[in-house]
DNA sequence: CTTGTATTTAGATATTTATCTAATTATCTT
DNA sequence: AAGATAATTAGATAAATATCTAAATACAAG
């Protein structure tokens, strides 16, 4: 929800690991708990934070339940980080002039 | 110095604003000081932030210190983002079979 | 060499965040 | 309906972070 969310949420290593391992599919809770040290609760709360962004998506699937990546949201971030080297907007004339 | 302080580096709104202004071109420390309302003690901690990160270069020219982006790494970090939808690297053979 | 200006550093504080254990909710199976 | 399994929520705590004021550093200019 949010830019803010967007990067607070990429700023965590655990968070930005659980994105790499969905890059391949979707993956249930239990299945990325395998991949980490930490508790399943603390896990839940990075899932919390990845879902208020919109970085992934979640679908129930009898007792588990299944994450996606969204991967729209990353490429949006990926293009924010890059307007913020030279816009995407109307260019202005300084930009546009072919002369040195 | 890193993944993790390039990112923790983006994930504050004032440092991401700080970024876009020196979009256009270098700027000192005053001056990007009055695009805010917050302290120049608290700035500066910001700058220390994004030094770290390498996100920005610095250099001192009288009184003042100039502050330039430093574009390499915020493609980086954009490619980053970009590598979490689909890796780069060697394909394995399930991703290049045609077959269900 | 003293005074003024620009910026950073030091130290303190309030808020946020990551983590844990324990309890709860949701679903499946018998 | 009862018990087992998967996952989340609640509540607590320690560590990290953003911010402030005050002090220190670096340079410039009289």
């Amino acid at each position: 929800m949010g830019t803010q969310s967007l990067f607070k949420a990429l700023a965590d290593p655990t968070r930005r690991e659980i994105l790499r391992l969905l890059r391949k599919g979707s993956m249930n809770a239990g299945e990325l708990a395998e991949a980490f040290t930490i508790t399943k609760a603390s896990l839940s709360h990075h899932f919390n934070l990845l879902k208020q962004a919109e970085l992934v998506r979640t679908e129930r699937r009898g007792q588990q339940i299944v994450y996606s990546l969204n991967t729209t949201v990353l490429q949006d971030a990926a293009g924010m980080l890059m307007e913020m080297i030279q816009p995407e907007g109307t260019p202005n004339s300084e930009e546009l002039s072919d002369d040195v």
